[in-house]
DNA sequence: GTCATCATGTAACGTGTTACATGATTGC
DNA sequence: GCAATCATGTAACACGTTACATGATGAC
């Protein structure tokens, strides 16, 4: 059920249209949350038929920009106080870790290096984003700065464990 | 895909049913790839249909042992070096912080807080699951270590990260 | 004999992915 | 006029969750 609170979250900063939106998850929540464009309007269409959102203009090519209603920003507010987040991700990544066992050493020794490549470029990659926002906007920018620093952090740790893994297998 | 490919893993070391890899999911595989027993059960019989395991005994209440037949085995070595894993992860967790500025700082300050909390829970859970497993056995001991260290690596940066991040919201 | 555990299967529903389908506007 | 981009929608399918349903066996 996060996909709707995602929408109800980008839309408590401004009004958007379903493309707007679409945008913005390839852009700012395509680390922590893909999703298609099919999924966004389906969802979209959904908040608004239970009143969660509503159409506050329409402009050519038949945008319709979406904001949200006050019962929008409840249901926001509920989903990040008074709901626990689930605890386990599932990890593509971790799960081949459990059966390199059927690989030769130097394959399974592969596999940690292009883990370790993978967490280097993913490190550059959010270094160069930190470098290019401005970080001057309100609430947004604290908060996106906070989880930017998390991707900084996480991607530091893989690349050392995955090192470090690699001299593991003898 | 990945239940299927972890599946294989699973009977790769040892024949087992769909009960036994149940219960090993529950416990090795939970942190990296939770699965459901109805899940479980019907994708066994998937495999089963495309010749990627086999029934290689029956035993009391119907049990079958499922054994990994070698286009299984080739499945399972293809998955690992031919393909590459996802690189987005979805999370829960993180994508509560870009929307923290809905709430009053407070407010935020208690779900970082939270997630401190919950990053030592899950910290000193592995290190108990770490001090009770006898590690001599071959491969799955190997590599069931090295994963077991990601899980207290992660823990670890992420407490860190909470704590650092309460402390930015003034 | 009864309770816990072993053991399997299916149906309904929700969420996510891929692909198809269509068309308006703006810039050049 | 033509191409890029803006803009929305739906259908088919895969994967995951919850709940229901049933029954055998072994330990006490």
């Amino acid at each position: 059920m996060s996909l709707r609170h995602a929408l109800l979250g980008l839309l408590s900063e401004r009004p958007a249209s379903g493309y707007d939106l679409l945008k913005l998850f390839e852009t700012s929540l395509a680390n922590v949350w893909p999703a298609t464009q099919s999924q966004i309007y389906t969802e979209l269409t959904k908040l608004a038929g239970s009143g969660l959102i509503a159409v506050a203009a329409e402009g050519p090519r038949g945008r319709k920009e979406y904001a949200l209603t006050d019962d929008g920003l409840a249901e926001l507010r509920h989903w990040l106080t008074e709901t626990t987040p689930q605890r386990t991700t599932r990890s593509d990544i971790l799960l081949r870790v459990f059966f390199l066992g059927v690989l030769r050493p130097d394959q399974a020794r592969a596999y940690l290096a292009e883990l370790t490549e993978m967490s280097e470029e993913s490190y550059e990659q959010l270094r160069r984003l930190s470098d290019s926002i401005d970080w001057d906007d309100g609430n947004l920018s604290v908060y996106g700065r906070i989880a930017l620093e998390y991707g900084l952090r996480f991607n530091a740790m893989r690349r050392e464990w995955a090192e470090w893994a690699a001299q593991q297998i003898t």
